[in-house]
RNA sequence: GCCCCGGUGGCGAAAUCGGUAGACGCAACGGACUUAAAAUCCGUUGACCGCAAGGUCGUGCCGGUUCGAGUCCGGCCCGGGGCACCA
C-alpha cells in the first residue's frame, strides 16, 4: 500500500472504476423498492460555484447512503439551459447563447464530473434542446384548449432608449441598467397560466407533505394566502353613473368605523375622476410610474389624492370620501379597500397624514383608546362597540351578521379570495422556449397544430441589447395562418424559464423517448423520493413545479399530484464581499481571494486591502456569494490542489447542511488533514501484517471499549445521515472514532482485530461522503469487492452493551456531582447512589430535602 | 413594509424528546521531531475569582413558565432568504 495520501491518482481510479463498469446507470426494477434522489438542476452560468458543490454533495451523500440501503438508485442531471445571462453574455462578447451556453454545459458537466458525483449521465437533458422544449410548447396547447392557459395584458418594465422589456434585475434604482433611462410601466398582451385554480388544491395538499420541512409550507400557505372575509359594496352615483365600489375585507365587524375609501391608480373610479382633475391625474400617472416590485411598494411613503367622488356607507348611508392610494394593490381583492383607521395600523397612518376621522368602533378587553398614536392590540379582535345592532358582538358573530344585512341590501356577502396571482408566462426576449402562438391579421392569435410542433428557436442569432432580436428575424417571423392560410406572423415572446423548469424531473425518467412528453417509465421513478435545492427556491419553482405536476395529471399523463415526496431545503453559501464606489461611475466588486485583511494593531479595526495596488477596499458584509458580487469561491482551484473528497468533506461538515454555510478558506486544510490521517491509519494498520478473526466472545474491557465506541458510531452515522441529514454530526463522530483508533496501541492478534472491525466502520461510514478515498482504503483492508457495492452494515447490539453508566446529580438545577451506577438500576437505587455522594451532601447539608427528581439512565436533580 | 429562518467561545459549530452548555474542527499559544522550514505528533485554550481544592457567571436583549430553559411562551434588537421578469 501507498504511503503517502494521493488524491488525484485514487480518484481518477475510482472515478474510472464506476465509469467503466456503469455502476450508477439506473434501470427499471420492479422487484426493487425504487429511490430517486434529485438535485435541483443547475443553469448554466460559466462554472461552477461553491452552491453546486454543496447542492451536489448532499444528494450523493444521499443516493450513496440509499444505495448502501439496497434501494434502486436513480441520480441524474440536467441543464437549465435558457436564461438572461446567456443573452447578457451574449450583449457583451458578441457569441450567440446558444454557443455561450454549449460551452458552459461542457466545462460544467466535466467539473462536475470531478466531484465523483453518482449520476447516470445517460439521462442528461438540457432545456434549451428542441427535444425537450417542443413538450413545453405542447402542454402549453393542452392548457389552452382548457382555458388554462389564457391571454390578457400584464405590466412590464420599460426601457424607452434602447426599447426594450427590462427584467427586475435590470432595473437599477428605476433605471435601466445599460441606459440609465428612467424605466417606464408598459401595458401589453402576455399567455398566463391559471395557477389559482389550483390554489385551494395546493394549498390543501400541503398538509399532506410531512416530508417537506415545515418553513417551506408556511411560506407557500402564506403565499397562496387564502383569505376569509367580506365583499363590501359601497354604492355611489356620480353624474350619471350609478355604480357600486367593490372591496374585500377580512374585517367585515369593523364596518362601522369605515372613514374613507380607497382605490389603486389603475382604478375605473380613479381614471373617471382623473378625467378632470389635472391634479389627480398627475398624482395616478406618478403612481403608474412607480416601482412594480411589491417590496418596494410597500416601503414606500403612503401618498393618497382625493378623488372628489364619495360612495354610500351600505348600512348607515353615510357619505365616504374616496381617495386614490399608492399602497392599493390592483392585482389583489378588487383593487379597493375600505379604510377604517381606528383599527388597521396602515389606514391609521394614512388617516393621521390626511387628517381623515378616526372612528373606534371595537373594544378590546375594556383597555382605553387613544387616536393620539398607534398600539399594535388596535387591531386585534374584540367586540363591537358604537355599531349600532352590532354592539356587543365578537368578531365572528359580527361578521356573520353585518355579511347577511350586505346580503339582505344586496351589497355584500361571504367570500374567499387569494393572494396567489395567476403565473404570467411571456417574456419578450430571445434565448427562451418559444410561445406556438401564430398572429394573423383576420383570425387574431391562432395556436401552432401540433403537427408543427417543435416551434424552432433559431440559434444562430446574437441579441445587442436593443429588444428581442426574434422580432427581427424574418425566417421566424414570417409563417401562414393554420387557420385561413393568410401570410402572418409568429409570436416572438418565448416562455418564463420556470416553465422550463417545472417539468424536468419527469424527462430524467424517460429522456430517450421522441414519442411522447413522458412515458410508463415516470411511474416507475417517481415521485421523486428525495429533492435537494437551495431554499431560494422555496415558493416560486416548488410551487409552480407542484401547479404543472397537477396540469399533468388532471390531464392524465401522470398518476401522481405531488411531484417530490420529500424536500430537502440546503442553506446558501454566504463570502464577504468587497468593493470600492468611485466618486462617478459603478461599484467595482473584488473577489475575496484578491483582498488581504489584517487588524490595525492601534483601533483593532479591521483593514481590507487589494493585493494588487494595496488600497483600500469597503468590506459589504457576508452575502450570497454570486457573479454580480464578484464573491464566489472557484471549486475547481479547490479540487485540484485537495481533491474533491477534501470538497465534499469541507462542505459537508463546515455547517448543518439546512443552514447557510460561510465561506472560509482555513477549516479546508483542516478536511484534508483528517482525510491524511484516515489514509495513515490504514496504511499502519496494514502495515503490520494480516489480521485474525475476531473472537466477541472472549475480549477485554479495552477492546469492548473499542467496540462499543464503533458501532455506537455506525448507529449514529446512519441516524445522522438516514433520518436526522446532520452530515456535519455524522462526521464529527467518525473523528471521534479515529481519534479513539488512533489512541488505541494494539498489542496483540484481537487488538488487530478489533482495530480492524472499526477502520472498516470508519470507512463505510465516511464511504457515501468521500467516495473516493473509501473505494481505495476499502481494497486496502483486503476486499475484493468495490465498496460502492456494500452494504450498510447491522450494527452489533451486544457490542452497545455496558455495564455501568453515569448519572448526573444537580442539586436545585446545578451540577454537583457524577456517580457509577449499574446499567438498568431502578428509580430508588440511583435516588440512593445520589444522595449518597459526598460532593451532592455538601450542598444538600442539614437542609430538608423537598423532592428528588430521577431521570433514569441520566440524571437526578435533589431540590432543598 | 409583509412572510419565513437564524443569533451559543477568538472562529465554524455540538447539545436529536425540557435534563452535564461548548462534542468535532479551525485559529492561537506552549512543547517534541528537524541544521532549518514545512509536514507530523503531544499539550493548553468560555469569562471571572482562587496557590489549590473549588466557586461564581455565561447560549443577542428584557420578562415569564418549570425541580431544571440554548431548547417552551410573550415582547424587542440584529443578520440571512423570499416578495411573482435573476435562476
Amino acid at each position: 500500500m501507498q504511503e503517502r495520501y494521493e488524491p488525484a491518482t485514487i480518484e481518477a481510479e475510482a472515478q474510472k472504476y464506476w465509469e467503466e463498469r456503469g455502476c450508477f446507470a439506473a434501470t427499471e426494477d420492479r422487484s426493487r423498492e425504487k429511490y430517486y434522489c434529485l438535485s435541483m438542476f443547475p443553469y448554466p452560468s460559466g462554472r461552477c460555484h461553491m452552491g453546486h458543490v454543496r447542492n451536489y454533495t448532499i444528494g450523493d451523500v444521499l443516493a450513496r447512503f440509499m444505495r448502501m440501503q439496497g434501494r434502486n438508485v436513480l441520480q441524474p442531471m440536467g441543464w437549465d439551459a435558457f436564461g438572461l445571462p446567456a443573452e447578457n453574455a451574449a450583449i457583451a462578447n458578441g457569441m450567440p447563447p446558444a454557443k455561450w451556453t454549449d460551452d458552459n454545459i461542457a466545462t460544467m458537466r466535466r467539473q462536475l464530473k470531478s466531484l465523483g458525483l453518482a449520476i447516470d449521465w445517460r439521462r442528461e437533458i438540457a432545456t434549451c434542446r428542441p427535444d425537450y422544449y417542443r413538450w413545453n410548447q405542447w402542454l402549453f396547447l393542452r392548457m389552452l384548449e382548457r382555458g388554462i392557459a389564457y391571454r390578457k395584458t400584464g405590466v412590464v418594465n420599460w426601457d424607452p432608449v434602447d426599447r426594450t422589456v427590462l427584467a427586475n434585475e435590470q432595473v437599477i434604482d428605476g433605471r435601466g441598467w445599460r441606459t440609465g433611462a428612467l424605466v417606464e410601466k408598459r401595458e401589453i398582451p402576455m399567455y398566463y397560466l391559471a395557477i389559482t385554480r389550483y390554489a385551494e388544491p395546493l394549498l390543501e395538499a400541503l398538509a399532506q407533505l410531512p416530508g417537506w420541512p415545515e418553513r417551506v409550507r408556511t411560506m407557500q400557505a402564506n403565499w397562496i394566502g387564502r383569505s376569509e372575509g367580506v365583499n363590501v359594496g359601497f354604492p355611489y352615483e356620480i353624474g350619471e353613473t350609478r355604480g357600486v365600489l367593490r372591496v374585500f375585507t377580512t374585517r367585515a365587524d369593523t364596518l362601522m368605523g369605515v372613514t374613507f375609501c380607497a382605490v389603486a391608480a389603475e382604478h375605473p373610479l380613479a381614471a373617471l375622476a382623473a378625467k378632470d382633475d389635472p391634479a389627480l391625474a398627475a398624482f395616478v400617472a406618478e403612481c403608474q410610474r412607480g416601482p412594480a416590485i411589491e417590496a418596494e411598494l410597500a416601503t414606500q411613503e403612503k401618498k393618497g389624492m382625493p378623488t372628489g367622488f364619495s360612495v354610500r356607507h351600505p348600512l348607515s348611508g353615510e357619505a365616504i370620501p374616496v381617495w386614490v392610494g399608492n399602497y392599493v394593490l390592483m392585482s389583489y381583492g378588487e383593487g379597493a379597500v375600505m379604510g377604517v383607521p381606528a383599527h388597521d395600523e396602515r389606514d391609521f397612518e394614512f388617516a393621521k397624514k390626511y387628517g381623515l376621522p378616526i372612528r373606534r368602533v371595537i373594544d378590546v378587553d375594556g383597555r382605553p383608546y387613544s387616536t393620539q398614536a398607534w398600539e399594535s392590540w388596535y387591531a386585534d379582535h374584540g367586540r363591537c362597540v358604537d355599531s349600532g345592532r352590532y354592539d356587543g358582538m365578537p368578531t365572528a358573530a359580527a361578521v356573520a351578521a353585518i355579511a347577511a344585512d350586505l346580503a339582505r341590501a344586496g351589497l355584500g356577502e361571504l367570500r374567499t379570495i387569494w393572494r396567489l396571482r395567476d403565473w404570467g408566462i411571456s417574456r419578450q426576449r430571445y434565448w427562451g422556449c418559444p410561445i406556438p402562438i401564430i398572429q394573423c391579421a383576420d383570425c387574431g392569435p391562432v395556436p401552432v397544430p401540433d403537427s408543427d410542433l417543435p416551434v424552432l428557436l433559431p440559434e444562430e442569432l446574437v441579441p445587442d441589447g436593443s429588444g428581442n432580436p426574434l422580432a427581427k428575424h424574418e425566417a421566424f417571423l414570417a409563417c401562414r395562418c393554420p387557420r385561413c392560410g393568410a401570410p402572418a406572423r409568429r409570436e416572438t415572446d418565448t416562455m418564463d424559464t420556470f416553465v422550463d423548469s417545472s417539468w424536468y424531473f419527469l424527462r430524467y425518467a424517460c429522456n430517450d423517448t421522441a414519442a411522447s412528453m413522458v412515458d410508463a417509465r415516470v411511474d416507475y421513478w417517481l415521485p421523486v423520493d428525495q429533492y435537494i435545492g437551495g431554499i431560494e427556491h422555496a415558493i416560486l419553482h416548488l410551487l409552480y413545479s407542484r401547479f404543472w405536476t397537477r396540469v399533468m395529471h388532471d390531464l392524465g399523463l401522470v398518476s401522481f399530484q405531488e411531484p417530490f415526496t420529500n424536500l430537502f431545503t440546503q442553506g446558501m453559501v454566504l463570502n464577504e464581499v468587497f468593493y470600492r464606489k468611485p466618486a462617478s461611475g459603478r461599484i467595482e466588486y473584488f473577489n475575496p481571494t484578491d483582498v488581504e485583511i489584517r487588524i490595525d494593531p492601534d483601533d483593532k479595526r479591521r483593514i481590507a486591502t487589494l493585493r494588487s495596488d494595496g488600497g483600500e477596499v469597503i468590506s459589504g458584509g457576508v452575502v450570497t456569494m454570486s457573479k454580480s458580487k464578484n464573491n464566489g469561491v472557484d471549486p475547481q482551484a479547490l479540487v485540484e490542489e485537495y481533491g474533491a473528497d477534501t470538497a465534499r468533506l469541507f462542505t459537508m461538515f463546515a455547517a448543518p447542511p439546512e443552514q447557510t454555510l460561510e465561506w472560509s478558506d482555513e477549516g479546508v486544510q483542516g478536511a484534508y488533514r483528517f482525510l491524511k490521517r484516515v489514509w495513515k491509519a490504514v496504511y499502519d494498520h496494514v502495515d503490520a501484517g494480516p489480521v485474525a478473526p475476531l473472537e466477541r466472545a472472549s475480549l477485554e474491557e479495552t477492546q469492548r471499549a473499542i467496540r462499543r465506541l464503533s458501532h455506537h458510531t455506525l448507529a449514529k452515522v446512519g441516524d445522522d445521515i438516514g433520518r436526522r441529514r446532520t452530515f456535519n454530526t455524522a462526521i464529527a463522530a467518525v473523528m471521534e472514532l479515529m481519534n479513539a483508533l488512533g489512541r488505541f496501541e494494539p498489542r496483540g492478534a484481537q487488538d488487530r482485530a478489533v482495530l480492524h472491525e472499526g477502520l472498516e466502520i470508519a470507512v463505510l461510514c465516511l464511504s457515501p461522503i468521500v467516495p473516493h478515498l473509501a473505494h481505495a482504503l476499502w481494497r486496502e483492508l483486503g476486499h475484493d469487492t468495490a465498496i460502492v457495492d456494500e452494504r450498510w452494515p447491522a450494527v452489533d447490539a451486544a457490542a452497545l452493551e455496558q455495564s455501568t453508566v453515569e448519572i448526573v446529580v444537580q442539586v436545585n438545577g446545578k451540577l454537583r456531582g457524577r456517580v457509577a451506577v449499574p446499567s438498568g438500576a431502578d428509580a430508588d437505587a440511583v435516588r440512593a447512589a445520589a444522595l449518597a455522594d459526598p460532593a451532592v451532601r455538601r450542598f444538600v447539608g442539614d437542609g430538608a430535602i423537598r423532592k428528588v427528581v430521577v431521570v433514569p439512565g441520566k440524571l437526578v436533580n435533589v431540590v432543598v
